[in-house]
DNA sequence: CGAATAGGTTGTTCTAGCACAAACTTAACC
DNA sequence: GGTTAAGTTTGTGCTAGAACAACCTATTCG
């Protein structure tokens, strides 16, 4: 026992791969795990370390990073809180395929690498729905995969606002607003263009009412007109 | 019993999610299986149809394709012999996430896909196999994001064909031949790009000593040029 | 509080690669 | 075996969006 306070089950208990489990289940999956906090800007884990833990996320906004060569990042995905995090570590892979950095500050559980089979042989929900978010993900790496090959900057750039608006905005007076500090240097390194292009998007954009953006924010103030942009093919001609 | 001759074990044995199955389990798994032949040009399965089938591939080549609203097609990967296809149905989706079209005379097993957890919970090393394939394509996805938001077309043509001759080719005297009908059109939607840019690029690689192609038909004659290509950093100056 | 820094905007230039067109070549098929 | 179709090549615009530069504005921090 650690001095650590003993977690409460309230905590995972409502979260998808635990959701299905036995009180008692969620105790010892609780009893194994360790808390942590990351202040914004702190990497939790990088690219080709060795994968040792994995993670779930409770509080605060996760980026996952990957760097070529050349030092060009990308953005692959956010994480928001209640999602599972480095568990490619689970798909037979032995270090980590991106680096995650924490965007605000977070709290994040995490559990020795080892203990996966045990939660997956043992808890019976969990495999399922942990390999439903795999596939989830693989789905959405395809769309990315799709967009970047197909759509012009502009759709791209409207997609991965729509994505995050309502993957994780709190609504105010103004609109959809994205609940973590967003430049226009990470939006650009999410749609594979240069942040002078995003700038100028989100300008002509606010002018037309769509969103409103200022330092590090971005809130959607007309979501369907940015359906629109997002569905727009610049090939069909009405 | 149907009139099909029973499948010999050797066909599946040493393929790797059954390599470490005993023989028993195979021929379990065999009988379990419907053979299946494709003629080149066919759909073995739709994007959107209900995943009811999960599919090994024993002979032949399949290019696994998403089609856009606005009628792009797009090339996630192809599958060669011995791979699993279908199997998104495993990971939670109900669909197909994308079709599958033979591009020559193929040859195949199925299953039901409600065998998959028969299979994952009673033969063992088949469950971490699989997964560990899962795995390898969520990293292969990630990598063409990466590519497709940070590289030249130049690059990426050469990575797709570095990619594709690793992966099956057979070797002549000319060099390593892919060994399946392969248009320009084809490697454009590998890449994002047009089928008129791939012809000028292997028009002025040819030159170069570092491919021949024909019609449907690439050779890799260099091997090492060609990946001095896919690597080349265009920011990067000596 | 004032400098330093991180983030944002906007103008200008330039080019990779798309679009379209037209002609050519190879394979397929009545 | 000649016609049709599918695949390829090459030329000529042309433009989306990258690159670079210069300047502006909000934060942060000593």
């Amino acid at each position: 026992m650690s001095s650590l306070r003993s977690l409460d089950e309230n905590l995972i208990s409502h979260i998808p791969p635990f959701r299905k489990l036995e009180r008692v289940d969620v105790r010892e999956i609780l009893d194994a795990a360790t808390p942590k906090r990351f202040s914004a800007g702190q990497a939790i884990f990088e690219e080709h370390e060795p994968a040792e833990r994995f993670y779930l996320l409770l509080d605060g906004h996760v980026r996952v990073v990957r760097t070529t060569a050349g030092g060009d990042q990308v953005i692959a995905r956010h994480i928001v809180s209640g999602e599972l995090m480095g568990i490619a570590s689970a798909l037979g892979r032995t270090t980590y395929p991106a680096s995650a950095v924490a965007i605000d500050d977070c709290l994040v559980l995490f559990w020795p690498t080892n203990l996966w089979d045990t939660f997956t042989g043992k808890y019976d929900g969990f495999a399922t729905e942990t390999y439903k978010t795999v596939g989830a993900r693989i789905s959405e790496a395809n769309n990315h995969i799709l967009e970047l090959a197909t759509q012009q900057v502009e759709q791209r750039v409207a997609r991965a606002l729509m994505r995050l608006a309502i993957q994780s905005s709190r609504t105010t007076e103004e609109g959809m607003e994205i609940d973590f500090p967003l430049t226009r240097q990470n939006i650009s390194e999410m749609t594979g263009t240069t942040l002078y292009t995003v700038s100028r998007l989100l300008s002509a954009w606010e002018k037309q009412g769509i969103v409103t953006s200022g330092r590090k924010k971005v809130v959607v103030t007309d979501m369907g007109k940015l359906k629109i942009l997002a569905d727009l093919d610049p090939l069909a001609e009405s």
